[in-house]
DNA sequence: GTAAACTCTGGAGTCATGTCCAGAGTCAAG
DNA sequence: CTTGACTCTGGACATGACTCCAGAGTTTAC
């Protein structure tokens, strides 16, 4: 479509209540005004620092209430920020823990898997 | 449980393959040798390295099998850590949105949610 | 006017790793 | 022998964000 996403992820949006139930046409189909790109460009680039679909819902509701400021929105920004980054270290943790089992792998201590003895 | 798990994951595990069918007492109770507690650490720290359940699964049948040794193996971590490597990759370009947006968004050159004209 | 390409619906399935449930039976301690 | 704490089962639920389905109707291009 149009915003790059499919017709099945649009159901999905309006069904979570992402995107508004569209207008229909008699035969049933959606009618959609043209600044409704523009609404799922913006729900995309949320995704992309990391909201999740809830979270959009609510940022969108407090941007359509009107009165939504770079100061009163921002710390949406803060809670994926920091949830990011939790899940960054929890995986630098993991990559440690591989590096060094290769390590000593490699070194001729291996403890994982191996029937050596 | 003895391992550090509960039931239900050893439950799930012997439905995964990750554990082999127990012997039964009369009861039905679950009768396991005591080496059951080094496979349950075994899968454990597998999975601390990354391994999903199914990579877990392939690599204890390759330890059953016996024969395994340290070189045989260690793919297994080098597929873990490309993986974790880019997840964190990832996340990583994330991080470097959320700034990057957060930076314009302080400097009043919000790009996201506002009604701000 | 016909054929291809689209859309409609509600609901189920996917991925990964568990967690929780009710109702029934069993085990260990005192 | 009672009591409380355990285990048994199959199956549903949780997370998060989609993706796919069949069968029917609609739109568009030629």
């Amino acid at each position: 479509m149009a915003a790059g996403v499919t017709v099945d992820t649009i159901r999905f949006y309006e069904r979570r209540g992402v995107l508004p139930e569209p207008d229909r046409r008699p035969s049933g189909y959606r009618d959609y005004p043209a600044e409704i790109v523009e609404r799922i460009r913006l729900a995309r680039s949320l995704q992309g620092v990391g909201l999740t679909l809830d979270e959009i819902v609510d940022a969108l509701a407090a941007h359509d209430a009107g009165g939504a400021t770079c100061d009163s929105e921002r710390w949406r920004l803060d809670v994926a920020l920091e949830r990011v980054e939790q899940r960054i270290a929890d995986l630098q943790a993991v990559r440690r823990t591989i590096r060094r089992t290769k390590a000593r792998c490699e070194s001729g201590a291996c403890s994982l898997i191996t029937v050596a003895d």
